[in-house]
DNA sequence: TCTGGGGTCCTAGGACCC
DNA sequence: TCTGGGGTCCTAGGACCC
């Protein structure tokens, strides 16, 4: 039996990285834009308006404090874009002219040429993730992180939680992180995770959506099923085929056929989806399961022909996951390897150790076997190394030193982690 | 020059043990 | 000689999500 007084939020940011971005640059509030490739620009347009932009009204040099000044046509535009980046977010003026998310930046800037190009700027976003997840958890600690722009929020015991079904809640929340970030979000309220995925999509931008059991036919029915967090686009290619569009063709299906067509476990699972059933708590604290790093070449490269830079990039890849590892303080004994082909297949190989490690060389030397066991005659596009089946450095017996400023460079030390050996 | 990077979870087969 | 389970760990691939 359900708790009838089940209230879970979902909270999502709206137009996240932009948003961020605005606050920053004004300016360019209201223009074609695209977030993308990986250049910081403050830098140049700072020395590029001291060395031959317009003064200052006060005559002064341009600097860091003045980023709102900006002229507008001294911003990067998507033509001057070369390399094989890809978008992270367009907004609403450029999408107008068909570019999107996960578009090829080349062929971006063939679509919307004058679009202005900003660089992904992941820590300023984590600075301002930070911030909101720190207002919802002063209010409603009951709170599962799901990224850097959405949390899920358990309201059924917060104070208040159950006012016009969660609203009350939902408005406190939107105006205390409007005051303390300047950004706005979306709020679905509903009986589960599911559903309150989808209820806060209703009313994008700043919307808050409330919905009850009793609105399933009304209101998620005739959604795509798509929309389901869950089903993606193969899986909706499968239910197309198969003449299901929408969620309420999903529902009408019998479990079993649904068992029989998707398996025991994806079917019980969609036929329980369409009909609004999710128990799933929301999970305040998780322990990461692997740590990873990988890179797209510049251009694709072969192992007997670039082996000198693919022996650079590989072993910065090792050094970087032993890194992450030390900084968050786990250790790991699964290390393995993902080469992507030039035709974007993908090949993994992986290792399990006896000993955990954290070590840079001793990662490198497991995946370096690892490698050896696919196939490296092929045109090579990306490289990338894993360590998997963690556990807590304290755990392991081992003295870490956990630096939770993830943002500020790291002195490198030239000893050796204990990984037995 | 189409197609990034960092994750989680599931499946399925094989090894190995009882 | 042939025939069984169950359980766990490891490995490779794939779907999906942000």
């Amino acid at each position: 039996m359900t708790d009838p007084t089940r209230r879970i939020a979902h909270l999502d940011m709206d137009a996240f990285y932009a948003s961020v971005e605005w606050l920053r640059y004004p300016q360019l509030k209201g223009l074609p834009m695209v977030i993308g490739g990986a250049r910081r620009v403050e830098d140049e347009l700072i020395a590029r308006l001291n060395q031959d932009g317009p003064a200052r009204p006060d005559g002064g040099p341009w600097s860091e404090a003045h980023l709102a000044e900006i002229p507008v046509a001294m911003f990067p535009r998507l033509a001057d874009y070369v390399g094989r980046g890809v978008i992270t977010t367009a907004t609403y003026p450029a999408r107008q002219f068909g570019v999107g998310s996960a578009m090829g930046l080349m062929k971006a800037a063939r679509l919307c040429p004058q679009a202005i190009l900003l660089p992904v700027d992941f820590a300023e976003y984590r600075r301002y993730s930070r911030a909101f997840k720190a207002v919802v958890r002063d209010i409603a600690p009951h709170m599962e992180d799901r990224g850097v722009d959405e949390v899920y929020i358990d309201f059924t015991q917060v104070p208040g939680g159950q006012r016009e079904g969660g609203r009350v809640l939902a408005r406190l929340l939107q105006k205390s992180i409007l005051d303390a970030t300047g950004l706005s979000c979306s709020i679905g309220v509903a009986p589960n995770k599911l559903i309150a995925k989808m209820a806060s999509e209703f009313h994008k931008p700043g919307g808050i959506s409330v919905v009850h059991d009793s609105d399933l036919q009304g209101l998620i029915w005739p959604l795509a099923c798509r929309k389901i967090n869950g089903i993606g686009p193969k899986a909706d290619a499968r239910l197309q085929g198969h003449g299901i569009h929408t969620i309420g063709e999903l529902a009408a299906r019998e479990r079993v056929w649904l068992v029989a067509h998707f398996g025991k476990s994806y079917g019980a699972w969609l036929h329980d989806a369409a009909w609004g059933r999710d128990e799933r708590p929301v999970v305040t604290e998780s322990e990461p399961v692997s740590m990873s790093r990988e890179t797209t070449f510049d251009r694709d490269l072969l192992a007997a022909r670039d082996r000198a830079e693919l022996g650079v990039i590989f072993t910065e890849l090792c050094t970087q996951v032993a890194e992450d590892l030390r900084r968050k303080g786990y250790l790991g004994k699964t290390i393995g390897i993902k080469l992507r082909y030039d035709n974007f297949q993908i090949a993994t190989r992986d290792q399990t150790i006896a000993q955990p490690t954290q070590d840079a060389r001793r990662i490198r030397q497991v995946a370096g076997q690892c490698l050896k066991r696919v196939d490296l005659t092929r045109r090579l596009r990306l490289l990338g190394v894993r360590v998997g089946s963690l556990i807590k450095a304290d755990a392991a017996g081992a003295p870490v030193a956990v630096d939770t400023h993830a943002d500020l460079p790291l002195f490198q030390h030239a000893g050796v982690a204990p990984d037995g050996g």
